[in-house]
DNA sequence: CAATAACATCTAACATGTTACACACCAACT
DNA sequence: AGTTGGTGTGTAACATGTTAGATGTTATTG
C-alpha cells in the first residue's frame, strides 16, 4: 500500500547479490568463452536447469543476458544455440574494442602513477612466464586482468564492466585461435607496446600495434573458417 | 528427441520477432528516456503487467534488460526503481560515447560517399527547422537519427545497436536538460561541426567540439542537481 | 526512554504449468 | 520427381503459483 521511499533509504552502493541467475550466467558464459560449448551447439534450457539443480527461470534469465551479449542465439519457439562466429560481428567487436581501449589508454596515460605502471609491468612479467611455459589458461587470465587494470586506471566507474562485455566475442575467438601458438608471443609484444606507450605518454603508438595485431587475427580467422566452417555463421 | 541440426537449416538472418517482452521493453525504455518516468520512481511490475495486459514474465524480462542497460535499479526482494542519475556513471557513459563516436566518425570520414553526406545535411536541415520551431521532440528524434546514420555509414554490422545502448543514459540526461533552451542551438552547432569534419575528412576537429560540449553539459548537470537533488544518486 | 527483537508486509526471485509457433516429416497430388 | 499441404513434435514465450528475504513497524525489555 504505502510505497517505500524510493531507495534513498537503503544501501546506495550496489549490493553484490549473487542470485541464481547470476551464477548460471557466470557458469554458462565461462563455458562459452572457454569453448567448452562450441559455436553452433544446442543449449537445452531444461537440461541445463536439471544439471545445475535449478528451475528453468534462472536459466532463461541468464540466457537472455547472454543473447544480449551476443554469445547465444535464440530462435523463438525453436531453440537456443551457442552463437556461431560471424565475421562481420567480430569485425564490429574489434572496432569497439579498439575504440574503447585506445581511449582508455589515452586517459590512463595521462593519469597513471608509477605504482600503476609497476602493476602493469608486474602483470607483463607473469605473462611472459606463462608464455614461456605455454600455459594458455594462465596467459589469458593475465591478459584479461591487464585489460581490467587499464580500464580501472582510467578512473571511470563501470568502464571495466562495459569493456569486458563488449570484449566477450573477441575473448572467445582468442581462445579458439590458441593453437596458433605464435599468438601468445605476438599478444605479449602488443601488450608491451601498450604499456610502453602509457609509460611514455604516447598512446598513438599503441594504437598502431593494435591495428596490425587485428589484421593478423583476421587472417587466422579466415584460416580457421576453412578448417572448421561449422563454427561460423553466414 | 532428435536435436534439430544446429540452426544451419533455418533463417540465418536475425528474425525480427517482436515478442511481448520486446514490446514491453520498448515502451518502458521510451518512458524512461523521455522522463515520463522520473529517476527514482518506483516501478511496480505487477501494475505494469496489468496496465499492458500481460503477465509478470515479459515485464520482468524487459526490466532485466533495462537493468543491464543501467536505466533501472533492481533491489532484490525490495523493489525496482527508475535509475537515478549518478554523475560518475554519466561521466563513464560520456567517455564511451565519445570514444565510439569519434572512432565511427573517423571511419565514416574515410568512406562517406557524397550521397551519405547529402543525407547528413538533409537531417541537419530538418534539425534546424525543428530548432527554430522549438520542437524538442522532433529535434531529439532527428538527433538520434543522425547518430544512427553516422554509425550505419561506418559500415559495421550491429554498431548502431551497441552505440544506441551505450548512449541511453545520455539520451535521458539530454531530455532532462531540455529546458535549458540554448542547448538545441549548441547541439546543432556540434552536429554541423561533426558533419563538416566528415566532409573535410578531418575527424580531429569534431572531437574538439564534442569535448567542449560535454564540459558544458557537466556544468548544467550540477545545476540540475542543486534544483532537483531527488533525481540524483550518491 | 532507547535499544532491540519479533512481526507484518511487500517484492523480486524462483518454480512450474500452459500455450503458441517454427520446423521437420510425410503423404497426396500434379 | 518436385511441389504442396497436413500433422506431429519440441521449444521458447507466456502465465501463474510459491518462496525467501529485505524493510518498516510495533512490541518488548533493560
Amino acid at each position: 500500500m504505502q510505497l517505500r521511499s524510493p531507495s534513498r533509504n537503503f544501501k546506495e552502493q550496489k549490493i553484490v547479490s549473487v542470485t541464481r541467475k547470476d551464477q548460471v550466467y557466470t557458469i554458462l558464459r565461462q563455458a562459452i568463452i572457454s569453448s567448452q560449448l562450441s559455436p553452433g551447439e544446442t543449449i537445452r534450457k531444461e537440461l541445463v536447469a536439471a544439471q545445475l539443480g535449478v528451475s528453468r527461470t534462472p536459466v532463461s534469465d541468464a540466457i537472455n543476458r547472454l543473447a544480449d551479449e551476443g554469445l547465444v542465439e535464440i530462435y523463438p519457439q525453436t531453440g537456443t544455440f551457442v552463437a556461431r562466429l560471424w565475421l562481420d560481428k567480430i569485425e564490429t567487436a574489434q572496432f569497439v574494442r579498439v575504440a574503447l581501449e585506445t581511449a582508455a589508454i589515452r586517459r590512463t596515460a595521462e593519469r597513471a602513477t608509477p605504482e600503476t605502471i609497476a602493476r602493469f609491468r608486474q602483470n607483463l612479467e607473469r605473462q611472459r612466464k606463462a608464455a614461456d611455459k605455454q600455459d594458455f589458461e594462465q596467459f589469458y587470465e593475465l591478459d584479461e586482468a591487464l585489460h581490467d587494470l587499464i580500464c580501472d586506471a582510467a578512473g571511470l566507474v563501470g568502464l571495466r564492466e562495459i569493456a569486458s562485455k563488449e570484449r566477450s566475442q573477441i575473448d572467445r575467438v582468442r581462445r579458439l585461435l590458441l593453437h596458433y601458438e605464435t599468438r601468445m608471443i605476438e599478444t605479449l609484444a602488443e601488450h608491451e607496446a601498450i604499456i610502453s606507450a602509457i609509460a611514455d605518454r604516447d598512446p598513438g603508438k599503441a594504437a598502431k600495434t593494435m591495428e596490425a595485431h587485428i589484421a593478423q587475427m583476421g587472417k587466422m580467422l579466415l584460416h580457421l573458417r576453412d578448417k572448421r566452417p561449422e563454427l561460423f555463421g553466414s
